[in-house]
DNA sequence: TATTGTAACTAACAATCGTTAGTTTTGTGA
DNA sequence: TCACAAAACTAACGATTGTTAGTTACAATA
């Protein structure tokens, strides 16, 4: 595995995009990280564009699949909005820092990592979309906005990344039943 | 007023900020957007800085007054809840730019406004605590982990400035009615 | 008309940016 | 021990950054 340092550059350079962003991170903030001089990153990686590019592609290629493999599959449409949220539980607390990146920095890809970006993110969405949307038509959703129910649920899960640092000592099974069940059930 | 031209600054620059974050827009951006050159800019504010903290502590203001207005006041748990999501949306509606700034660029703030604005989030948050946790004690509110529940309408209402263009035909009153009807009573 | 303040301008600054070229150190296998 | 490749280094580049100094255009007021 010749890749080792690379990955360790970017995992490094997450955590700093995360606090930062993107733009706020120079190539010399991610050197000193590493104890390195900027100049020796370019002898495994590309440049900065590449950290980022593999840092997102990587996570959204997870997600984008993992709602595909979700729609594909049988269940009621509850089933898999359940299963939808425990997935993006499970990639959340092992790539927390790479899905802020995909979350604040993703306009800072360019060219075809761009494109392939938002062509990912809106079949995401649209799988999202048509779970809630068989499930009002099955009854089993309540016959609101499905945007604003989309809107609702994509929020929260989206954001998780910022609160599974103060997760802390609740188990990620607790933590999802009871995800699940506040997205779907209420609070009352 | 003099205030004029700043204000048209802060506002063009919010909108920027918006788009690429507050690292990625520089004075050259915010200036040509104007039709003017960057220097011309400093006859109007101190720097950037001064344009990010008008935009992000005035903002910030208006949610901690709203939410400390509303623990004062009386009333159950679910009426306070549900006038916090009402405020949240109309504050928001108004000020989706300066909430992006809030939400990705706070971090750039610098000394004592740095200091103002986290004091300003934890009061928030504080008082968004209290109420969920007042709702549990009156059992109003099922008895969750609270952090879930605080987490996941916070989650909602922070991330709306970005769904608020997308909103389009929907109006704010059919808005607040679904998106409280969400949060509160769950999906099915 | 003369004056004054506002708001634009040009030009330039030091600092920092991502990146490249060329060189030296370091570790590994023959 | 020697050779070679991997990975670090120094030095520097052109571009861009936020900002300052000094000057000019223009409108309102006295």
């Amino acid at each position: 595995m010749k890749l080792t340092r690379k990955k360790e550059i970017v995992v490094v350079a997450a955590k700093l995009f995360k606090e930062k962003g993107y733009s706020a991170v120079s190539m010399r903030d991610i050197a000193q990280q590493m104890d390195i001089k900027a100049a020796s990153l370019y002898n495994h990686i590309k440049g900065k564009q590449e950290i980022l590019s593999s840092l997102v592609l990587h996570v959204a290629e997870k997600f984008t699949n993992s709602t595909q493999t979700i729609t594909s599959q049988d269940g009621t449409a509850l089933q898999r909005l359940k299963k939808l949220i425990e997935v993006h539980i499970d990639i959340t607390v092992h790539h927390a820092d790479a899905i802020a990146a995909l979350n604040n920095d993703w306009m800072h890809l360019d060219g075809q990592d761009l494109l392939d970006f938002i062509a990912m993110r809106d079949q995401y969405e649209e799988n999202f979309r048509s779970i809630i949307k068989q499930g009002i038509q099955e009854q089993q959703i309540k016959a609101k906005e499905p945007e604003v129910i989309l809107f609702s649920i994509l929020s929260t899960l989206r954001t998780l990344y910022l609160w599974n640092e103060k997760r802390g000592k609740l188990e990620v099974n607790v933590l999802k039943k009871e995800l699940v069940s506040v997205l779907i059930s209420g609070i009352v």
